[in-house]
DNA sequence: ATGAAAGCGCTAACAA
DNA sequence: TTGTTAGCGCTTTCAT
């Protein structure tokens, strides 16, 4: 075929010799609630297969109110974690039979917020909503317009959300950074563990810097907090900046290094440049994200991986159980 | 307000004291053409947001047979590449008011037929496709549901298409690795530069390394093509255990290496990291992709980057140029 | 076992 | 300057 308009279930039901309806139900499997018989059905099948039928997806959203779109909003890319966990919600959508729209909406609160409400516009059948920078007002909307939604990473008071564990995730690192290292004392800042990276104020940083301080507070490696925890930001050329710093109070690089996310350890990285072997091998790194270059470096490096996989199953999860008042859970991440 | 039901142009219209038409047009921004008196327009425009009124985006796309949705369909995001694409499509489709709905579907021909038959489905306004695996099919299902399309990546021949310029990239790594490198002679295998990975029916891996052969066959660097061309696909473990066999041939590393693709390059660096310093030393390495850990290795590494925002606003360009032959451009990238 | 008809929420002629 | 009306393509009672 090759008219220029696309066909309706009205020309396929001409074609056929059946009424629209019957179509309808051909198409959208619905046919044996409606006791076609099977003759019809395939019938129907064969002549939209000739004109390459193609249902219209709007028309039957409207009609059904629902869309069959599952959104899904983050900020970025860029971040290999945001990366796998947009290809974990596409994975599971399609699963599904949804089609998944995903939005990239940068850090902006209200960008984020018209986001969602394009989503919403679209009818999408749930939403779920990746580093939200103001959780509540985006709760808000999807609770106005009755759409099932769920966060992550960010996690939101007034909503279900899922998280890495950051606080055991942080601890566990922590642990066995110093268990790598020559027992600091008190006396020797060299000696000591430090934590680089991050923003205070942001939920995810903030556990993790509890779980750094009473892991190390625990073990008696926490001497100067205020020294020893440099939430610099999440700027690679931040952490550099403030490793060098640092090296220069201390004559040398600190025994550990705590760094939290990759892109603060790429700084580190490029600090690292410009040091010999043997500076580098007398300190002991740890890194709360995962690359894959991580562990081909030239020095021995642990990372924390977050679970996006578990994180976004666990998400669905919620959404199934039309979860909607708040309610936190937390996935342990893996230390490599 | 908190009524269980979406508000629609009626409710308001009721509200505002006006009718359905004018609610529509004041909320469309057609309301100038329709001369609608400024006090009206903003009488409606409280009302609605009073009600917290959100358009339903089904019910305009039916009427209009378009839907502000801008369809992408592209084969995963743990690609670095792929991602810096999508990336840059949600953006464009952002800046000119239209929702990105981008979906992953692997590398099998026929789920990537799905995807976009999927989104023609939902009246999306464009295609753009990355790394098709059959693209004559999914340009042929554009084509026959009139939406414009274009692919980036993998070309179409039927089709408008968006590649990196391989052929001329992958000569100019060429030339500069070669001198970079002391000059090779035909009786020593070890002092040549080896081309490793990728996987030679693929439009990209043979562009590239036609300009491999080229190049080096101009510089008099070509002396086996067989041996010095092993396009092992693009799987880390088989670029790594080509580069084994390929030492164990030579009894070193050979003088220099060019590595199509990040993925290979992981295999590569694995293979490295049981060499010495020395060893490595004496080769040069070049990487046909890009990883901002590239260049925080122990060894100089140049790299070709592929430029998404180039190929991407291409992309567009052509969708707005309305081509939809056969067209084929290619965007350099750059030698980092 | 099948058809007729109403209507999802919106827009765009056409009237007034 | 504004309202009325007829659909967009589909699903879904309700008839038959």
């Amino acid at each position: 075929m090759k008219t220029g308009q696309k066909s309706t279930i009205h020309d396929i039901a001409r074609k056929a010799g059946v009424s629209p309806s019957a179509v309808s139900a051909a198409l959208n499997g619905s046919w044996e609630k409606r006791r076609l018989s099977r003759t019809t059905v395939e019938r129907i099948l064969e002549v939209a297969r000739s004109e390459n039928y193609s249902v219209n997806l709007q028309a039957r959203g409207l009609r059904q109110a629902r869309s069959g779109l599952a959104g899904m909003v983050l900020p970025d890319h860029e971040n290999r974690y945001f990366a796998e966990l947009s290809q974990c919600f596409a994975a599971e959508a399609h699963a599904r039979g949804l089609c998944p729209a995903i939005v990239h909406a940068g850090r902006d609160a209200a960008e984020q917020l018209r986001s969602v409400e394009s989503l919403i516009a679209y009818a999408v059948d749930l939403v779920m909503i990746a580093g939200a920078s103001d959780p509540p007002a985006l709760a808000q909307a999807c609770r106005d317009a009755h759409v099932a939604h769920v966060f992550v990473d960010h996690p939101c008071a007034e909503a279900p959300s899922v998280v890495s564990d950051n606080l055991s995730g942080a601890a566990e690192l922590t642990r066995r950074l110093l268990s790598d290292m020559a027992p600091p004392e008190a006396g020797d800042p060299a000696g000591w563990l430090y934590f680089l990276g991050g923003a205070a104020h942001l939920p995810a940083s903030s556990e993790r810097i509890r779980g750094f301080r009473a892991e190390a507070g625990a073990a008696g490696a926490l001497f100067d907090a205020e020294a020893q925890i440099r939430a610099c930001g999440y700027e690679s050329h931040r952490a550099e900046a403030e490793l060098a710093a640092l090296c220069d109070r201390l004559g040398r690089l600190p025994a550990g290094l705590f760094v939290n996310s990759i892109g603060c350890f790429e700084g580190v990285v490029r600090f690292l440049g410009g040091l010999s072997e043997d500076a580098i091998a007398a300190c002991t790194f740890g890194c709360f994200d995962y690359d894959p270059f991580g562990t081909l470096l030239r020095f021995p490096l642990r990372m924390v991986r977050q679970r996006a996989d578990l994180i976004v199953a666990e998400a669905y999860r919620q959404l199934d159980a039309g979860a909607s008042g708040p309610r936190l859970v937390r996935i342990a991440p893996d230390l490599l």
